[in-house]
DNA sequence: AATTCATTTTAGTTTCATCTAAATTACAGC
DNA sequence: GCTGTAATTTAGATGAAACTAAAATGAATT
């Protein structure tokens, strides 16, 4: 583990990208598409940042490129950013339930008893 | 593990002061003391974004203040610093042991026959 | 209350990362 | 060759991070 890693994994942007590539190879562009906020060019230059760290690899393929994540680089601390997105996805889906399954009047804080 | 945790270590400055405290408590006068090159206000700002990252806990004792790591913030991400910390030691060693027992001429690269 | 020591905080500057828009490269099909 | 698609690269703008010097805080000592 050097500093490039940490240095590259410390941007959600990278790690945005580095999660899409994380199970399949995705193509620059699809990549890019996933982000609509940012330029293809943006997401280009985070590509190379990430494969300069070692943590994706390049497949020419035809006009394009397909990039994929290269877990091993990170060892450990793969399982922790797993752990992250997990929590994260889950987090999301438990406030997504609650507002579907709420019926009734909104939630309550901790009641007080009314001044006098 | 939040993204606040991987910012803080991403910053070799961070590692540094983290890397001193991380067995033992220090002052924070003495923490600075160890960093000839910035200020100790400099040094603080850091161990104020430390100390909100989690990474470290702050114990005022009369005047000073003593630090020390919370290891248990980085979960898995603790090993892979110390093995971080232990290589890179372990490289200097190495180089300084070699730089130490040389004797005779500077080491040579590979032999080539000579051009005709 | 004034002084000293240890540290933090503020305000301003420099440095660095990230982004955009446009130019450029690379590859394939016509 | 030219055209179109996919991607990278460049140059420049913007914003955030890290630093410095100086001022402010807090806790002990006189």
């Amino acid at each position: 583990m050097e500093h490039a890693v940490l240095a590259a994994i410390a941007s959600p942007r990278r790690r945005e990208i580095l999660r899409l590539v994380w199970n399949r190879e995705m193509a620059a562009g699809d990549i890019a598409a996933a982000m609509p906020d940012v330029t293809f060019g943006a997401v280009s230059l985070q590509l190379r940042a990430l494969q300069e760290a070692g943590l994706v690899v390049c497949r020419p393929d035809q006009k394009n490129r397909f990039y994929k994540a290269k877990r091993a680089t990170l060892g450990l601390v793969a399982k922790s950013l797993e752990r992250m997105w997990d929590d994260a996805l889950w987090r999301l889906k438990l406030a997504a339930q609650l507002e579907a399954t709420r019926r009734g009047p909104a939630p309550r804080r901790k009641h007080h008893k009314p001044q006098k």
